[in-house]
DNA sequence: AGCGCTTCGCGAAGCGCTTCGACGAACCTA
DNA sequence: TAGGTTCGTCGAAGCGCTTCGCGAAGCGCT
């Protein structure tokens, strides 16, 4: 920078003038500069900008750290926060989940970052909490009880339940369980657990059938063992909804036990759309489009960062059941005997 | 910092010298240093600490942007790599693809990241070439024709290609298509996409069987209409290899010509074992430890940074064909015309 | 002509840390 | 006891940028 200042023959104080805007600059003195710039390729040094202002440019999000490294929709937040953020020239900074509240706010702190988004956010969560204490602006992708002046972006849950059981109610079924998300995650007060749990018992109460609250992990294994038992305990049940990847041991399980969806047992998920189209039989469920949300939260973050926007910014994704090959009318009573459609496998 | 100095009555060069114990200092001192830290709850500036070192403990991660915004390799690199960047107490940045090598060097040359992970290397992949005659660390996920010093963690995609081919050939298939990655990925030089094509030739050639070649992009819409040509161009052909997620069009589209998998026509995948085995019926095919990989990508870039090690490390995960369902003894011939196991959904 | 006003350029003081060289004190060796 | 080491500590000079406040010049107005 001393170097362009020299060439140009201007002070140092002008040529970052020029390169910010945040002074006019005369236009013939601003040339001088800015060729200058383009002679000696020059590269503004980040951290030494932010030392100097004392901002970075750059947002955090931490991820979960995977229990199953392949649960697909928080792998796809962080794609769409990445790309949101490059495209306004910010950056992003990646760190695996820290439930501490305090190396969260430590990575602010010490400025590596100017904001933070968090994921799988609880119903009281001491992040959220601790940031707004601290001042550090966030958005969520989640919600938690108390949503004053917060931004977020989320899946509207309850609604997801509520026109899964519709349906499948709809459909004759008179007992549905729900696989909801794991229970370590409902204990810690994971909102969208919660709020699944809830809708699950009042709307179940309110169309008169029988609703089994079953919390399960994603894993397929862990998920297989969690079906199967339900499957054998539960003879009534004719139908499942799944908050996430879960039906992927239940599909097992379900075959393991011979059992056919649709003709014999209904199942409705709540999955990115390419996902439920691309099994067989395709699923029927409510998408959630999270590289949409995780784009959302990192421009919400921005936005308010860059003081576009003064006011939260709060957004629930629609639940709109999209009904596929996984559903159909309730059989008269679920066989538990073995029937063969086709040679087994194997 | 400065207000440590103060309270623990000692300079702040010596405080310095505390926190990164590049100097010996005694332990009366250094204990008054540490219990002042402590009392302030003191953090030390990210961007400072960088411009005055020159080091920023970060390391950045080109993501290619996604056509398909749910190609799950890739973001699972992306979460490998960002558990092994946190478990080393480094930081992750990560930014959208450029394929223009200025804007990666942009990124170290601004001081903003201390090394690079590269993904979808190409053959001759001008990055690389950059990087290198800027002297800038970095590390591959993939492969360039010059291997010279180069730290990488790559699939075995010649392995996988070649085993899976010996698999159908052993089956009695006489005809098998390879879905290659999309056009756009070969012509520009993707290696994997042309290691995969020419052991594909080279391997069809010795077992003296047909091999067509069909590169083909991950997206479901598009794979299906490149399957479903294929399918009614190509009537002896009864097996085909994929490259990653073409599969799913193609049993979309094998679906829609009702031929049943394996019966009828059998697929093999290079693919991670997760989503292999929940399909119906699930995927024969190659394993591909993404996650490891990704971990493994920034383990390498760490070593190399932190002086660990000097030496570049390359690792080629084993091609090791797992036999599921969707693989079986080539038919006499193909049926062509429908028959029906089921009545037709919807 | 003189007034206040805005516009534009400059110098200098940091931002919070690292690191070099210097200096005193304690410790050896002869 | 003098000379040479080593150890522990300090002060100060940056790292590359932003930003404040000052002053010089130019403007329209009375």
């Amino acid at each position: 920078m001393a170097q362009i200042a020299e060439r140009a023959g201007v002070a140092l104080s002008t040529v970052s003038y020029v390169l910010s805007g945040k002074r006019s600059v005369s236009k013939p003195m601003r040339d001088r500069v800015l060729a200058a710039v383009e002679e000696l390729d020059y590269r503004p040094h980040g951290p030494a900008r932010a030392l100097a202002s004392g901002a970075t440019h750059t947002i955090a999000l931490f991820m979960p750290s995977p229990q199953w490294p392949l649960v697909p929709v928080q792998q796809t937040f962080v794609a769409g926060a990445t790309q949101a953020t490059s495209a306004r020239d910010y950056a992003l900074l990646l760190s695996t989940a820290a439930t501490d509240p305090e190396s969260i706010v430590r990575l602010v702190a010490r400025g590596r970052a100017d904001g933070v988004i968090l994921m799988e956010t609880l119903r009281d969560d001491p992040r959220v909490d601790r940031l707004r204490s601290a001042g550090y602006p966030f958005s969520l992708i989640g919600r938690t009880a108390d949503l004053d002046g917060v931004s977020y972006v989320d899946m509207d849950f309850g609604g997801a339940v509520e026109t899964g059981l519709d349906h499948l109610a709809g459909l004759g079924h008179t007992c549905v369980a729900l696989f909801n998300f794991p229970p370590d995650l409902i204990e810690a007060g994971y909102t969208a657990s919660l709020i699944a749990r809830d809708v699950f018992e009042s709307r179940t109460r309110e169309l008169g059938i029988r609703g089994i609250h079953v919390p399960c992990a994603h894993a397929p294994r862990d998920a297989f063992a969690v079906a199967a038992g339900l499957l054998h305990a539960e003879p009534e049940c004719t139908a499942a909804i799944t908050t996430g990847w879960q039906f992927t041991g239940l599909l097992s399980a379900l075959r393991a036990a011979d059992l056919h969806v649709p003709d014999d047992f209904s199942v409705v998920s709540v999955i990115a759309a390419q996902f439920a189209e691309m099994l067989t039989p395709s699923l029927t469920g409510v998408d959630w489009p999270a590289f949409e949300a995780g784009r959302m939260a990192a421009e919400m973050l921005i936005d308010r960062l860059t003081g576009k926007e003064q006011a939260a910014r709060q957004y629930l994704t629609p639940a709109e059941l999209v009904v596929r090959e996984s559903t159909g009318p309730a059989p008269r009573t679920r066989r538990s005997t073995a029937r063969r459609r086709r040679a087994p496998a194997g």
